[in-house]
RNA sequence: GCCGGAGUAGCUCAGUCGGUUAGAGCGGGCGUUUCAUACGCGCUAGGUCGGGGGUUCGAAUCCCUCCUCCGGCACCA
């Protein structure tokens, strides 16, 4: 046990939150409630960055007092955050009284030391990049930022100077005591490399603005934005009598404390170069310097690069809001091994979504869920035999390597293999069910079996929802509600991780209460895939015709995630009255009805539909039913029929409503042509 | 131009100090079970391990070279 503080950058108030922020945030929020399960204090820090001349110029655009515009832009950010879950513990700005008081306090420690200097700079400044650029960075004609193509500007000003030179040899040495300092170790290697090639003193202020934090005792100057962004991890703790300074652990501390920045790539040398250069000159020992930066790469989305029209086009709240955040969380944290580049592809997510999620947990949840409903009354079993058998074996095997594992990915700041091993004890499980076959322990009337079995997988299920927390705690907690579990509780000093099965809970009721993560089949799949990556001209004219669904039904199901359709949407699906044919069970597949169908067609179509168990197939031939018919043919496997082996496509589907045992057809009250369109 | 990293099955990637038939997940295909969310389980990928050359008894794994991609640096920070 020991304290965890993780921190996010602070978010520039140039641009609002959007993917890419959002999955730094999520990231720092799973690492943050991965430590609160192991019994760890944590703290989690996000907020925003707000001062500079980009945010000067932004607000006179809008006719706003800086403040009045970064107050607006903050609080998008703030109140973005609780939506995808996130649970920062504060929120802080750069423009809060505190943190200014800080930063000007760190100001005068490190020129006392004499690291600073008034000296003279020029340049070409590009406003986007708050930098400057050298002649062969700008692209000509008109001296255009190549990031930005907005012409730069020739500047020349008197500035404060940071002695960033004198630190060249100190990083080194501290990078070579810490090798865990910059992670991963190709980002290490990059800073070693920019280090060592030398460093040169650095513009800590500027004059031609004035949006920022004042430098003490020369007020026409004004704080370079890092130096004022940075000591924003500081800042945020308080002052000398805060209870929180404990999070930035002195001389004394622990192998077990922690204080870990998580940034992109783009800001890691400021993190790893110019911050620890700071709070060496602003007397803080080695000892006090954070102990992880943590750089993770950038997405792409659908393989594309993210622009800003792009990156805007893709709204994360929205996005939750649509699959649900939970979804969302979880295709960030298992898709992209973090600290690499990763790719942001919908079609992956929605198939990651199916696999894992809902066939994988989520189905292995309703099947052990539905046994204990039939064989132990809908509870926990009470005194389960718990002698093993050789089917439990490879269970408890693979128990102690997945727990092991994904806690160990978790500690590594390896979301995407904790999850990967987590997914892993699923299947295990999955396959215990088949081997254990406890439907057949009951046929011989071993109830002794039957519950030690079902015991077993919920034990299991109970170890994959605390697993599941850190990266999806609102379905995590929604998997225990159905174990009869309350939900996740943390405790300082106390770690939950399942090290070892959970206890049983004898009598315990279980209150099933449908699929947890109901999967997408082909339309749905479409469906939900043409709503999120529309044509740009389609989505302008969805935009016109229906208003956005509000954003509250985040962790609805994909069924009533849809909202509402335009008719257009709804003028797609054909639905015709057909008069059913034939109709004959399919042998060995239970639900299974092949049927023939009359739509009005030259011939009949092939439907197969899912009602044997609700149908005797000689009650439905002659009836009237409502048949999609456009629906794309989908297959049902093979099966004999008529001593021949055939494939079963099924060219349609039939209304109906119910639970597959009990199902009532959708028809139609008169006798209407086959073929009939129904509207 | 310099310095890194990467290029392995349709996709995403593992491959430790070089060593028996190159692996996993997903998708696809085939088979099978019925407790379950048309789900689970089993089988199935014949991939010149980017190209070429070399070292070695033996290389995806070491060396050289070329190609492609990404990142960092390049009299900017």
């Amino acid at each position: 046990m020991g304290r965890f503080y993780v921190t996010t950058p602070i978010y520039y108030v140039n641009d609002v939150p959007h993917l890419g922020t959002a999955y730094t945030t999520v990231v720092v929020d799973a690492l943050r409630r991965f430590h609160q399960l192991v019994g760890d204090e944590t703290f989690m820090l996000t907020g925003t960055d707000e001062h500079g001349l980009k945010i000067e110029r932004a607000a006179k655009a809008e006719g706003l007092e800086p403040k009045a515009f970064t107050d607006g832009i903050s609080a998008r950010f703030r109140e973005a955050w609780p939506k995808l879950d996130i649970e920062a513990d504060k929120f802080i700005r750069t423009t809060d009284s505190d943190h200014k008081a800080f930063v000007t306090e760190l100001w005068k420690k490190v020129e006392a030391n004499g690291d600073l200097y008034e000296g003279e700079y020029e340049g070409w400044y590009c406003v986007g990049c708050e930098s400057l650029k050298t002649e062969k960075e700008l692209e000509q004609p008109g001296n255009l930022c190549a990031t930005h193509k907005a012409p730069a500007e020739l500047v020349k000003e008197s500035s404060y100077f940071f002695k960033l030179s004198n630190y060249q040899e100190k990083l080194l040495a501290f990078y070579e005591s810490h090798p865990n300092f910059i992670k991963p170790e190709s980002r290490r290697n990059e800073v070693l490399s920019f280090v060592r090639g030398g460093l040169r003193d650095l513009s800590v202020s500027r004059t031609t603005f004035s949006w920022g934090i004042p430098v003490p005792g020369n007020p026409k100057h004004v704080m370079y934005v890092w130096f004022d962004a940075l000591a924003n991890y500081l800042s945020a703790l308080g002052g000398e009598e805060s209870d929180l300074k404990k999070f930035w652990p002195t001389n004394d501390k622990s192998e077990t404390e922690q204080v870990v920045h998580v940034v992109g790539k783009d800001v890691l040398r400021f993190h790893a170069v110019y911050w620890p250069a700071f709070l060496l000159s602003a007397g803080y020992k080695e000892s006090e310097l954070p102990d992880v930066i943590y750089a993770h790469g950038f997405l792409t989305v659908d393989g594309q690069k993210m622009g800003k029209a792009l990156r805007n086009s893709i709204d994360p709240l929205k996005l939750a809001a649509e699959l649900g955040v939970d979804t969302l969380r979880y295709q960030m944290l298992r898709a992209i091994p973090f600290g690499q580049d990763g790719d942001f592809n919908h079609e992956a997510l929605l198939e990651r979504y199916n696999a894992d999620l809902g066939k994988n947990v989520g189905n292995l949840l309703s099947r052990v869920l539905g046994l204990c409903t039939k064989m132990t009354d809908g509870k926990h079993p009470a005194d389960p035999l718990d002698s093993g058998t050789e089917v439990e074996v490879p269970l408890f095997k693979d128990y102690g390597y997945c727990t092991t594992e994904a806690l160990s990915g978790w500690m590594a700041f390896a979301p995407h293999y904790a999850l990967e091993w987590t997914m892993k004890l699923a299947n295990s499980a999955n396959l215990y069910v088949d081997r254990a076959a406890p439907w057949t322990a009951a046929k011989n009337g071993e109830s002794a079996r039957v519950k030690t079995i079902l015991s077993r997988l919920l034990r299991v299920l109970e170890a994959l929802s605390v697993m599941l927390w850190p990266a999806i705690p609102a379905k995590a907690n929604e998997m225990r509600a159905q174990l009869g579990l309350p939900p996740m509780e943390v405790s300082v000093g106390k770690s939950h991780w399942p090290t070892s099965m959970p206890d049983r809970h004898p009598g315990l009721a279980l209150a099933p209460s449908g699929p947890l993560f109901p999967t997408y089949d082909e339309p749905a799949r479409k469906a939900m895939l043409a709503k999120l990556v529309p044509p740009a001209a389609a989505a302008a004219a969805a935009e016109a015709v229906s208003p956005p669904v509000a954003g509250s039904n985040a962790s609805a199901a994909p069924a009533d995630a849809a909202g509402t359709i335009s008719y257009d949407d709804f003028a797609k699906v054909d639905l015709r009255v057909g008069l059913v044919k034939t109709a004959e069970k399919v042998p060995k597949k239970d639900k299974l009805l092949l049927l023939t169908v009359d739509v009005g067609e030259a011939e009949p179509r092939t439907i197969i539909a899912g009602l044997a168990l609700s149908f005797a197939p000689e009650a439905l031939v002659g009836r009237r039913v409502v048949v999609v018919t456009n629906l794309a043919p989908r297959e049902f496997g093979s099966a004999e029929i008529g001593g021949k082996k055939v494939k079963l496509v099924s060219h349609g589907m039939l209304l109906a409503s119910g639970p597959s045992e009990d199902l009532r057809l959708a028809t139609i009250d008169a006798d209407c042509a086959p073929g009939s369109r129904l509207k």
